[in-house]
RNA sequence: GCUCGUGUAGCUCAGUGGUAGAGCACUUCCUUGGUAAGGAAGAGGUCGCGGGUUCAAUCCCCGCCACGAGCUCCA
């Protein structure tokens, strides 16, 4: 609902489209049969079906869609005719203040009020018009399907709350989803997929595979890595280890927390203060501003003060007043605390910054898995996606301006390298570039230009469908961000590289040039897999569960026939061990169909079935979870094939 | 943060104004079985937490916490 579509746009909707609109204006109808006083506000289709937001005293739930559906379904075996009619703006008014607009008739007393707002936004000149079908009279510019019962194969989905217009000062209105279809084969399998999808989803398989724990007493969105979600990560981050070495990356630690000043110099601190957890400031200073009588909110000025010194330095170097005046207070005023740190890159800068840096020592490229905190509102809290504690597999690097292109492109061979070896090969990359307001981004646009035509550059070797986004750059420079498409078709931004020409100003960084001159560098922040969190949430869906070998947090189990084979068994058990393969042993009093079954649900990719044979033969019978029965095979070129496959990362 | 919904055994879920049940998992025993479930017995719950109404609350009411869907937000 941000800008106003065109009637051209509106012209051009797709068959679907239009169907699923035609939907909207059927539950409508349906609804008002139940609820003659709902008042309707606006009813697009979407990607997925279609919603319409609506205000009414009954509070729609699930058990209302059975009876909302038996509605519609009437109306569509109406075969009503939606019929177009221009009309004046007057008539449209009329029409509103009378309640016909969005009603089944008039309704003396229940005027049409979001219709009315909708009348009053269309463009002076713009044709106004309403459809009808039956009785049901909607403020609409179409366009519709012809009859009512092209709307047959239709579902509701689901109802939550949506503020008109996406304001919440505007008052909360209720809206319901719904799902069609042209076919009822293409809603069955629309469902289906769903189900599927539900299968699939990383908190279901997390819980059931063991993978990680989220726990009241710890606190929501902060989650607990268990053993075997722990395997995963490790391996995920062994493998970004290698690369970054071959890259020619420097491993960094530093500490979850830094002093507020460290913040206030970088401009995370209190500008992003909505999304950080609170200051941590000492008892002693705390009782210092009790015995001084201080109010809560002069412990709050005190606590987002800074030094004159600080301020100066900052806005000199910037070139204009970020740090406004009245944050500058007296040294003994200001509290300074430490702070959960919301981003790695300050504690890299002063690792930077620790040593003088020679342009022959460029680029340095420091990099840490960094884990840190954000103040996420709880209603977005999600699984492994969306969390308050996450741990970037972060770098920054420091070059000079003619080192940027290529170290760009050091980045995104990086991030291509990471999706490709697993599989994510959907997936598009996002340039974006500043604003073309220039009032909304810092810094030299020559020096952007320059950075820009390097992000584009790289984008483009990459081979790889890409798409330029003026306005959508990091304030302090573009960036090349890597959106993957996941089975459900949901798009989850994971990779991202950002140029900054700002933090290394705020900072002060310098490096001695060739010419004995103090130069500024320039940094690139960039992290492949974005978060390990939310990276292991989508691979966790990706392979609905079924991690390849080298990521699995069990790759062999050796299961028994019977008692007879357990020494054998013991021994091949030990001896994939003593290989470094992740292997476990089932000698249980089961049979072996029922061992496999377990092993199968546990997606353990593969199944070592021993018995006498086995034993006599010195060999193993190798069943691979979805390949199935493999037959028999040495222990030797067991362990050979399988030890090549994890050494390789095969998918 | 907002709206609606949900919260019962390790998991999935029934159920009732008179302090609870199933399947799977778990424990023990029997069974020694050849590629997705062998059999028996047993153990396991302050019914999310805190108030209130009631002779009596897991059930009704209020508040809180967590989860889910959506909205809003997202360095």
């Amino acid at each position: 609902m941000n800008d106003r579509k065109t009637l051209e746009e509106r012209a051009a909707m797709s068959d679907i489209e239009r169907l699923r609109h035609s939907c909207a204006h059927v539950m409508a109808t349906a609804i008002l049969k139940l609820w003659p006083d709902a008042q309707f506000a606006y009813g697009p289709p979407i990607e997925t079906g279609f919603y319409y937001d609506f205000d009414m005293k009954h509070r729609i739930t699930p058990d209302d869609f059975e009876k909302i559906e038996a509605e519609m379904k009437k109306v569509a075996k109406d075969n009503q005719k939606f019929e177009k009619k221009v009309i004046s703006r007057e008539e449209a008014r009329t029409l509103a203040e009378s309640g016909r607009l969005g009603g089944l008739a008039e309704r003396p007393g229940n005027v049409s009020r979001y219709k009315l707002d909708l009348i009053d936004k269309i463009p002076e000149g713009e044709e106004i018009s309403c459809y009808q079908n039956g009785e049901f009279l909607d403020l609409c510019a179409g366009p519709h399907v012809n009859y009512t019962s092209k709307c047959k194969n239709v579902k509701l989905m689901s109802v939550s709350s949506s503020f008109y217009m996406g304001d919440e000062s505007k008052g909360q209105l209720q809206r319901l989803y719904g799902t069609a279809f042209e076919s009822r084969e293409e809603l069955e399998q629309h469902l289906v997929a769903l189900e599927e999808a539900k299968k699939r989803d990383h908190r279901k398989l997390g819980k059931e595979l063991q993978l990680f724990h989220i726990d009241e007493d710890v606190g929501q969105g902060l989650i607990l890595w268990t053993p075997k979600g722990a395997i995963l990560r490790q391996e995920l981050q062994n493998f970004i280890s290698d690369e970054l070495r071959k890259q020619g990356y420097s491993q960094v630690f530093t500490p979850h927390i830094g002093k507020l000043t460290l913040y206030k110099t970088s401009g995370h601190f209190p500008y992003y203060k909505d999304s950080q957890f609170g200051a941590i400031i000492e008892n002693d200073e705390f009782q210092k501003c009790a015995d001084a009588g201080c109010s809560c909110s002069e412990i709050m000025q005190r606590i987002d003060g800074v030094s004159k010194r600080l301020a100066d330095g900052i806005n000199e170097r910037v070139g204009k007043e970020v740090i406004p005046a009245d944050r500058v207070m007296a040294d003994d005023q200001i509290l300074d605390g430490f702070m959960l740190k919301p981003m790695n890159c300050p504690h890299h800068i002063k690792i930077f910054d620790s040593q003088q840096r020679s342009y022959r020592d460029l680029p340095v490229r420091l990099a840490e898995f960094g884990t840190v905190y954000r103040w996420e509102q709880s209603g977005e809290l999600n699984g492994l996606t969306r969390v308050r504690g996450f741990t970037q597999d972060d770098a920054h690097l420091f070059c000079t301006e003619d080192q940027i292109a290529e170290e760009v492109l050091g980045c995104l061979s990086l991030v291509k390298k990471v999706l490709t070896t697993l599989g994510m090969n959907n997936y598009r990359v996002r340039v974006g570039l500043r604003d073309p307001d220039g009032s909304k981004f810092t810094g030299d646009p020559a020096q952007w230009d320059k950075a820009e035509a390097a992000c584009r550059a790289a984008a483009a070797t990459l081979g790889v469908p890409f798409s330029e986004e003026p306005g959508e750059a990091a304030f302090y420079g573009p960036k090349i961000d890597f959106v993957v498409k996941d089975v459900i078709g949901r798009e989850w931004q994971l990779g991202t590289v950002q140029v900054d020409y700002v933090l290394p100003v705020r900072f002060d960084l310098s490096y001695i040039g060739a010419d004995n001159q103090k130069h500024r560098p320039v940094m690139i922040h960039r992290a492949p897999f974005g978060s390990m969190e939310r990276f292991c949430g989508v691979l966790i869906e990706h392979f609905a569960g079924a991690f390849p070998t080298w990521l699995n947090p069990e790759q062999v189990r050796v299961m028994t026939i019977s008692e007879k084979a357990d020494e054998f068994a013991r021994s091949v058990f030990e001896q994939l061990r003593t290989a470094g393969l992740r292997v476990t042993l089932d000698v249980e009093a089961e049979k072996i169909g029922a061992k496999i079954r377990t092993a199968q649900l546990e997606k353990v990719p593969y199944m070592l079935v021993i018995g006498q044979k086995e034993a006599e033969a010195n060999s193993v019978a190798v069943r691979h979870r979805s390949r199935g029965d493999l037959g028999l095979q040495s222990v030797e070129a067991f362990l050979e094939a399988v030890t090549l496959e994890v050494a390789e990362r095969t998918l």
